[in-house]
RNA sequence: GACUCAGUAGCUCAGCUGGUAGAGCACAUCCCUUUUAAGGAUGGGGUCCUGGGUUCGAACCCCAGCUGAGUCACCA
């Protein structure tokens, strides 16, 4: 990369690169650095009295600096924190040489190096917790500069906002911005926790298959890939609940899996194309088993995340404390539409539906309609956890029928805050019964439902083999963790949420402009002028051209041969 | 996909009715041995998103486009 296309403090930055090699200094040395302290622990245990952390070395960023003449400080952070730093020239330059503070320090160094420091804790006169420096080791040069973000007494002074620039380089959001690295902490912990528990009752983590010939267990439009040797298309799952089941027909009791599911759809505050599903599947159990097991679940995540029940979500407050509310589907509609729609027929549906003022087109079923006034009507209210049970068999191909009432299915969702969390089932293990389903979905599928469940004949079959009566479970946990760190946007629980390409720099290689027989000094002029690519050059006048080359060149004073009015013709021949 | 808003220095943002581009932080130079959103002084730094148009003159007005955000629609 030529320099013409860096910005001032990158090119002093490089430029201090090289005086630090000079100097002898390998700005980026091979050795481990070990250190036997991190800024958090000081911080929240050096007590003066005590004479403790007397001999701490300490590895990070280099955050800011206030240079004093002989005495500066600095603030270093490591992957806890940050701490102030207290260096003294004459301290870390013990002989005459000051070359170690007065340039390597105060010059080549810059914000965002990473060194490590050997020193000991003290209190400085204003009261801040500190390390003051004996020695100080150069671990790595940092060439870009870093956005600057201050804070004071809890307010933040220009923060790194931009949410583009934040998603695409969230290396940079994740070192300047503490909260950041707060959520994902805590997206690790809700993990760790629900495995914990799935682990205590005894159930066992699988892994299932990515790629499937047979996109099964959901209803969505999956991504294609091919795969060469065998020849066949395969899909990117979009849920694993069909191989799930398949080991619960295997004799396994209990088996989940935090799974990566991938869906080719929309995206925006709720849906990224590939998102994170935990599902467990559980034998000898029901829907209502599952229901109290879900309940502590969530509750022993928010206890384990915030210490109580009680989570803040915007402007709300979600209790998850158990038990939640639970509510059929039928008394939903009925509650919040006023009609009950128990018994009713397509035709039926579509006239509530309209009357209703709910689009709806010619493809939808049954299970469809009800679906549509559900989510266009009642969804929204369910602020805080509310189990809707009982939903109408036509939605819920791989449920069981209810035990109640043929029409329904033994299915809950868990509603949080106007949105789906959790989605279960007593699992449906009558093969028949299945097949029939499948058959109905296909049918949909005809008709131009084009999210409608393909047939998978080995699922099937396993059934056929006999699958204990299990009920299951699926939890999205980019939403899960949107709750409770109060998110608003999956694209902050994410570390690299999916984004639209980056525009590529266009601009030619120097071989291209050499060829047109542009000489070497003059490549990087045209490019700050304006000309990225040769063919760029084409399209102006050589009169023109050459006047504007001889006027940049005076004024910003290059001091470079004006090339001849034959030369740059010859450019853009 | 529709509508609304935005895009100006490395970062956060001003920029009036159209008249040669501004601040704070960052950066550079100098001064200063315990400072606190980093003390003092001085200074450098810009494709005002892109391309057209109107105009004597456009960061600003008009048209088209790109990118992002928000709302809605679609979609789990």
């Amino acid at each position: 990369m030529s320099t013409a296309e860096l910005s001032e403090q990158e090119v002093i930055r490089r430029n201090s690169l090289a005086k630090l090699r000079e100097l002898g200094i390998e700005p980026y040395p091979a050795a481990e650095f070990q250190v036997n302290a991190k800024a958090a622990e000081i911080k929240a245990e050096f007590e003066p009295e005590k004479q403790n952390f007397q001999e701490v070395t300490l590895a990070g960023r280099i955050m800011s600096r206030r240079i004093m003449g002989k005495a500066s400080f600095a603030e270093l952070q490591d992957d806890t924190g940050r701490i102030q730093l207290y260096i003294n020239r004459d301290e870390i330059c013990a002989g005459e040489d000051k070359t170690l503070y007065n340039d390597v320090f105060k010059k080549l160094l810059d914000i965002g190096d990473f060194i490590g420091i050997k020193g000991f804790a003290f209190t400085t006169q204003v009261g801040e917790k500190s390390v003051h420096v004996k020695e100080l080791i150069v671990l790595s040069k940092s060439l870009r500069p870093l956005p600057i973000v201050k804070e004071k007494d809890g307010k933040v002074y220009d923060a790194f906002t931009d949410p583009e620039m934040r998603y695409r380089q969230r290396y940079v959001d994740l070192v300047v911005n503490p909260q950041v690295k707060d959520t994902f902490l805590k997206r690790t912990k809700i993990v760790n926790t629900m495995r914990q528990m799935f682990n205590e009752y005894g159930y066992l983590e699988v892994e299932t298959p990515i790629l499937q010939s047979i996109p099964g267990g959901a209803a969505a439009r999956p991504f294609v890939t091919h795969h060469n040797a065998l020849n066949i298309p395969l899909y990117l799952r979009i849920a694993n609940e069909l191989y799930l089941k398949r080991l619960i027909v295997g004799g396994f009791d209990g088996v989940y899996e935090f799974a990566k599911d991938f869906r080719n759809e929309g995206m925006d505050r709720t849906h990224n194309p590939e998102f994170t599903v935990m599902e467990i599947y559980v034998a000898y159990k029901d829907y209502k088993w599952m229901m109290n097991f879900t309940e502590e679940m969530i509750e022993r995540v928010a206890l384990a995340l915030h210490g109580t029940t009680k989570v803040k979500l915007g402007d709300k407050e979600i209790d998850f404390k158990r038990p939640f509310k639970r509510v059929t589907m039928l008394d939903s509609i009925k509650e919040h539409t006023g009609i009950d729609i128990s018994g009713m027929d397509e035709v039926q549906l579509r006239a509530v539906c309209k009357q209703l003022d709910i689009d709806v087109d010619e493809s939808m079923g049954k299970g469809k309609l009800i679906d549509e006034i559900f989510g266009e009507k009642c969804e929204g209210n369910y602020i805080q956890p509310t189990f809707i049970i009982d939903y109408p068999v036509e939605m819920s191909p791989l449920c069981k029928k209810h035990r109640d009432n043929p029409e329904l299915t033994e299915r809950f969702e868990l509603m949080v805050n106007g949105k789906e969390l959790a989605n279960a089932y007593s699992e449906l293990n009558d093969p028949i019964d299945q097949l029939e389903r499948f058959q109905d979905q296909l049918k949909l599928s005809e008709k131009g439902d084009d999210e409608a469940m393909f047939i998978d004949m080995d699922f099937v079959r396993s059934l056929e083999y006999g699958m204990p009566p299990t009920s299951g479970m699926g939890i999205g946990i980019d939403r899960l963790t949107m709750f409770m760190t109060n998110n608003q946007s999956i694209q902050d629980v994410l570390f690299f949420p999916q984004m639209k390409p980056e525009k590529k720099n266009e601009a030619d290689g120097d071989e291209k402009f050499e060829a047109a027989g542009v000489p070497g000094e003059w490549i990087d002029v045209l490019r700050k002028m304006g000309f990225k690519k040769v063919d760029a050059l084409k399209e102006v006048k050589a009169g023109k051209l050459f006047n504007d080359l001889c006027g940049f060149n005076k004024k910003n004073k290059l001091g470079l041969q004006n090339p001849t009015m034959e030369d740059v013709t010859g450019w853009i021949a």
